[in-house]
DNA sequence: GCTAAAAAGTATGATATCAAACTAAATAGG
DNA sequence: CCTATTTAGTTTGATATCATACTTTTTAGC
């Protein structure tokens, strides 16, 4: 009968919190969020917005660690609800350069302001302390499995 | 334009992180499975054979914090694969009891041991103390979470 | 230069997930 | 008792996600 060391059970225990905290931290944002936003779609408009530049799907794709089928399907949505735009890139054939429209920017806006208070509300869940000391640990985490896939 | 405290910055970053790790161990996990199993396939695998006793669907719903309709669509795969049956309670007309077949709990065997070398992988990412560091505050995060929906 | 390999993007088919709407059965309140 | 509410389970329609396969364009090797 197979059985896994104590290490392997704390890992185990430890990814299977992060899996839940992820999936209902994701269900409670999107309940708030305008215009049929999605969490991915939320994520790239706040990208676009931060990150001035040039970017195209396969480097989104990247930054947010997803596969390149999962970006396409992610801006055609904000595309067709007229948040980004597309141009191709004129220096690669290939490629493709992503846009934030005007809309984009303000339904952005609109959105943070309406997830501001469930982020408000978390600050009950853990002190300022207890999420800076979270977050080193689960960033060199979140490095290892990006550079071991 | 909407901003975020210092505060909410933090557990935005938090709840980014956390979703990142969620999305690779994931696809991680799921690319050692056996049988097709997907992760929440074998996590309810995992659930029926440590926790004996009769789990109706929205039992289950409940402990992996899930609608009913996800967890009525995950046991309809998991059935149609051989490795649970449903039965009629016979005490309660609405509801019914999840039973693990003998090929299931066959199917959970060769898969955990399929997917303890990916956690075996893992234990280069953290040491033992980073790990035990990081589940008190993620479990307070969780329940929290989870008494707030 | 030509060909082989790599990269950008899309398409397809599967699963998980949610919210919302629905049916059927059990329970609670008068 | 009878009705109203709650609970169990399913269905539907939408999105995200992956892996895989495909086309087009670019880059690298000889």
């Amino acid at each position: 009968m197979s059985t896994l060391s104590q290490r392997e059970q704390a890992l185990f225990l430890l990814l299977n919190e992060i899996g839940i905290i992820s999936q209902l931290s994701s269900a409670r944002l999107e309940r708030l969020l305008p215009h049929g936003l999605t969490v991915a779609q939320f994520g790239l408009l706040n990208h676009l917005v931060r990150l001035d530049g040039d970017w195209s799907p396969a480097r989104l794709a990247a930054a947010f660690q997803v596969t390149k089928g999962t970006m396409t399907s992610t801006l055609q949505r904000l595309e067709s609800k007229g948040f980004i735009s597309m141009r191709a890139n004129p220096a690669d054939g290939r490629a493709k350069i992503v846009i934030l429209t005007e809309a984009g920017r303000r339904a952005r806006e609109t959105a943070l302001a309406a997830a501001e208070p469930g982020l408000a509300d978390l600050k009950a869940a853990l002190s300022s302390a207890e999420v800076d000391a979270l977050i080193p640990g689960l960033q060199k985490l979140r490095i290892w499995l990006d550079m071991h896939r």
